[in-house]
DNA sequence: CGAAACTTTGAAAAGGATCAAACTTTGTGG
DNA sequence: CCACAAAGTTTGATCCTTTTCAAAGTTTCG
């Protein structure tokens, strides 16, 4: 598997090895297609090689929640090896490119070698890092700060797999994914994107999101980057 | 440690034995004490032995946001084994009791015991899928909503441990801290409470609560046990 | 080029927040 | 064991953020 695991780093060279030996399934989806759904119990982790997915639970009236975007590096999944049943689905927002790699060789490797299990069980505790910031802003922050807390992460987790230029990223969601994400209304989406632009913080042209005053975004959204753990820290852009 | 690791169970004999052997540091707490600090690199895991803690995380204007209630045979910062910062607060919530054992002890037993590891991680995980069934309901769900879904999920962990008496068991919370952890103001959870017991289905008698109609309650919540992945499924209850 | 998907706009309604004050329970010191 | 202060609950009134509904623009893509 010759694919950088983005996050999990720290790791010796032998571990590192023995992960790039794990065997791979490589496959395209088109956009908008279910990966694997609430309930199922699946076999398989996979990790996002190209595109942009999302993790998702549809409450009884239909609506969903998304609860995660996941992007190059990510591997959405990783819960599933201790956990069988899936509690949320998982989906292409693009057409992408995923990997998967069975359980068993992955509960094989970690028995194994206790180093990837660890850089792996802390994988998804960063994860669940992520839930905890993204609930103290359900909670408490208004939809503007939500907002910009969201393009202020995006900024900082595509930049650390390379996919920002500068301030600038590809952004390839609708205004309705952004609501499901922040549980908002597209028209309220809408509309505070407009204000932010209005007030030259973000420019976006098509599907790409150009943010013109970072420590504006920070400051609406409350954003510090810690609980992503990101390995260098503050990053280039600071 | 002659604890009953709740949930971890799913482990041989020798491997609840090693665990039991791990040395633990009791301690007493009052009310509303901190336990770890957002910010900590803390060097100790805690299990809540007596009593009621949460996790809360405080945003920039003071007010906090409840991330989760922990009840005995919870392990509140298991996550810290392996992320060194804790990106959130630790509280006791009523006077507790909690055990404190030493990372180095416990990574080292993950190393030697790889059964061990995985039901710590599993734990972890467990914890993850409450995460997301927390942002789902603040995104998506209504207030009544989201309050009777945390009634529902009280009474089954409680019931899990023993602490449930059927349908009623001790809520030792303010009206204020469940307006923190559903992202309320506490009079709105004040008259959503009211709502509740003039309809019925709850009955609230000094810090107990008494479910009197289940099943509508759980309507209410659109409460499904599923995440909380707990070993005996659906429980006695239903 | 045309249909479908997405964005934008306006107006009205709802769900909760906030503010202020009274009432009730709990815990503590005398 | 009582009295009182502090903490928590309840009530009413008003305000504001966000939703909903409806319809008109605008992109995108086959």
């Amino acid at each position: 598997m010759h694919i950088r695991l983005s996050k999990i780093i720290d790791l010796s060279a032998d571990d590192q090895q023995a992960i790039a030996e794990l065997p791979v399934t490589i496959r395209d989806f088109s956009a908008d297609h279910d990966i694997v759904r609430d309930g199922d119990r699946t076999q398989h982790c996979c990790i996002v090689l190209e595109g942009f997915t999302c993790r998702y639970k549809v409450i009884s009236d239909g609506r969903r929640q998304i609860l995660a975007f996941n992007i190059p590096g990510d591997i959405p999944d990783l819960q599933s090896l201790h956990l069988q049943v899936m509690d949320h689905s998982l989906a292409t927002l693009v057409p992408s490119r995923l990997g998967f790699v069975a359980h068993t060789h992955m509960r094989d490797l970690c028995e194994r070698r206790p180093g990837v299990a660890a850089a792996m069980w802390r994988e998804t505790l960063i994860d669940g890092a992520a839930f905890r910031a993204w609930i103290t802003g359900m909670g408490r922050l208004s939809a503007r700060a939500r907002l910009a807390h969201l393009l202020c992460e995006l900024l900082l987790r595509l930049d650390a797999v390379g996919l920002a230029d500068g301030f600038r990223y590809r952004l390839p969601l609708t205004q309705a994914e952004i609501g499901d994400a922040l549980g908002l209304s597209v028209v309220h989406v809408n509309r505070i994107l407009q204000d932010l632009r209005a007030e030259g913080i973000i420019a976006i042209d098509r599907r790409t999101v150009n943010i013109l005053h970072w420590d504006g975004l920070r400051a609406i959204g409350q954003f510090d980057p810690a609980y992503l753990h990101l390995k260098n820290g503050a990053t280039a852009i600071d």
